[in-house]
DNA sequence: GCTCCATTCTTACGGTGTAAGTTTCTGCTA
DNA sequence: TAGCAGAAACTTACACCGTAAGAATGGAGC
């Protein structure tokens, strides 16, 4: 970044620094991202950040809020009366958009994520599930129980990632301190990689959710 | 805390600094969780922690693992072959557990548990599970799908309780923004409260996973 | 040229995790 | 009982953090 005078604009919207708050976690991790430095990867000292933000907060919400978009893009209309298929593709998304950016996936389970667009889209879910006999109640437990399944398993999915900075070393780092003769089956499960398949894991589950709510109205 | 002087013995352990770790979690939100606030708990400056833990990363690590020990404590031995009662008393055990100490669920998510305890417990689900027929693979696959719903759906429940330290406002607290003429379904949800009940979310999204996953062997 | 204002920078404060070195007390041995 | 070794606690220090308050600069409109 040129060296600009004091006062000189630097260019910058929200958009911008959203964009480079992402592009940053993604390239150093959550615990890495400060204001001093997020600045500075913009070429502009920190406090200048708050003209745009009002404070690290509201920033670590606009990313989540930014990823729910990405996964929220490009999902079709439900317009026929089937909505399985519909919610299947969405929990896929999720998971895939998470993935993409894994930086942000321990602020997803934390916040609440109500963004307009967020709303915008359960609204939608809601009424194609009741258009299609579904009671309101219930479409509610479905959508919410493949978000929060899709989290929850992601996130033990990004966790599980080989080179992910957590300080526990996961199941595989630690697979010669197990003793086969007191862990004959999760040494098994090492050696045979059978049940360490996330992706058909998940997409198994998410199957068995949707069939089986599927299955409660009529 | 009457004051000592240096060097006087304050009596500390691994065990008090944990079990103090966790009541100042539960009491105070993990953001206010610092190693001087919580040596201050103690009646003891910052450095003397670090004497029982080698830093603030394994503390948090413990405090999952402690946490995930209540939740194991007092299961049954799986020892009949029915396996599905089993594991959906663990789940329900795992909620209470987290919901118990709110303050650790953000750290839940994001850390692999790989303490002794969870390990002999997992090792004790699969031999059970592989007794009743259940190939090794699929029963990991169980084991974790419960574990990682668990996890998403009571971290977002967490979330959404009234007095919750986030940033952004939950679904409730907005109602009153939602314009009934976008979010026809969304405000009936909120007068209605259909679809918001935790408890009856979580207890039938347990039950069709393992019923799901029952019905695929035999 | 002058004023106004948005934009940026500077400085400062209280907080954080933790490395290094110092002091004090306790329990053992002689 | 005296002396000493090691454990336990404290002190100091450093680099970093989020952000409040205010000063400095540049460009836009007159």
């Amino acid at each position: 970044m040129a060296d600009r005078r004091v006062g000189a604009k630097a260019g910058l919207s929200r958009e911008l620094v959203f964009d480079a708050a992402l592009d940053y976690l993604d390239r150093h991790g959550l615990p890495a991202l400060s204001m001093r430095k997020l600045g500075a990867a913009l070429g502009v000292e920190a406090m200048t950040l708050y003209n745009y933000v009002p404070n690290k907060d509201a920033l670590l919400d606009g990313l989540v809020d930014r990823v729910m978009e990405i996964a929220f893009s490009g999902l079709p209309d439900p317009v026929s009366g089937d909505w399985v298929p519909w919610i299947r593709e969405f929990a896929h998304k999720l998971r895939a958009a998470l993935l993409a950016h894994p930086g942000v996936l321990p602020l997803a389970g934390t916040r609440p994520v109500n963004s307009p667009e967020a709303l915008r889209t359960s609204e939608r879910w809601l009424a194609a599930m009741r258009a299609a006999g579904v009671p309101l109640g219930r479409a509610m437990d479905v959508v919410n129980v493949i978000a929060t399944f899709t989290i929850g398993h992601t996130l033990a999915e990004a966790g599980q990632t080989p080179g992910h900075e957590g300080s526990e070393p996961n199941l595989d780092e630690r697979a010669d301190e197990l003793d086969p003769a007191e862990f004959p089956n999760l040494t098994e499960i090492i050696a045979t990689r059978a049940g360490l398949d996330f992706d058909h894991r998940f997409t198994e589950a998410i199957d068995i959710l949707l069939a089986g709510y599927a299955a409660l109205d009529q």
